[in-house]
DNA sequence: TCAATATTGCAACTGAGTTGCGATAAAGGC
DNA sequence: GCCTTTATCGCAACTCAGTTGCAATATTGA
């Protein structure tokens, strides 16, 4: 599997070496180790890692930090999370992802599919709620 | 909105008071006090509940007892699991069932949505882990 | 370099779901 | 209807992902 789309904002170096300070001060965010390290770590995946994968790839960083790095991520949209049937959320860097994600039930391996057209329905649902305020 | 079919299988009486117990051991599982509360509450629902919410609507069902129930009643496909964010569950009766749902994040209802494609992929998937025996 | 502000690490906590097990209730045979 | 078999129930204790509070530390912008 190729790897993935590295963000082109903050190349500086070879397209396999993004500068992902500079990425995450473009996007409003500090550069810390954490932040990066999941961010590198994300990069590289080819699937949606839970935390404990994550955290195992970025030791030894906190797992309290590495909850808050993924939340702050995700709430910058540079990573996604993905509900999973074991509980266990899934996070994919987000030029990585796709529209939609299917699960093994046997082992809650998260999986990629093309295209899906929930979009339309989804967005006037979340405008309805933005308009109550 | 409307009420859900009934199945069709069960029916004794009147249209709207389908015989859950009869339903439930034709997909051989027994006819229990708790299970067949917890049929009638999803089929009287509108829109997928949470453990919390089904619990309520049967009480005074315990609540182990009550996940045992639904873990059952989806295990033989009489009821549906759907995964949320807040990571609480949600249950449908599977002749309710949509093809997709999605969630608002913020108030965690889950809604359907109209068909997806994603089943083909999905399928070949689990046909190849069964065949790992 | 320094002050202002966000992030870190630790301990304690929450809440959904699970496990073990003795008591109880269905189902099928008689 | 009664009895045996077998599944379900109810309770207590537990697991595991994620959260909260707070003092210590690191990042940023002036």
């Amino acid at each position: 599997m190729p790897r993935h789309t590295t963000p082109a904002a903050a190349e500086t170096g070879s397209a396999s070496d993004p500068d992902w300070a500079e990425y995450l001060r473009a996007n409003g965010l500090r550069a810390t180790r954490a932040s990066i390290a999941v961010m590198k770590a994300l990069d590289a995946a080819e699937l949606p890692l839970s935390h404990a994968e994550i955290e195992a790839l970025t030791a030894p960083i906190d797992r309290v930090t590495l909850y808050r790095v993924l939340d702050r991520l995700a709430a910058t949209s540079l990573v996604n999370r993905i509900d999973s049937s074991d509980r266990a959320g899934r996070y994919v860097a987000a030029q990585a992802r796709a529209n939609s994600y299917f699960e093994c039930t046997r082992c809650h391996r998260v999986m990629p599919l093309p295209e899906d057209p929930a979009l339309p329905a989804l967005l006037s649902h979340l405008r309805r709620q933005l308009e109550k305020q």
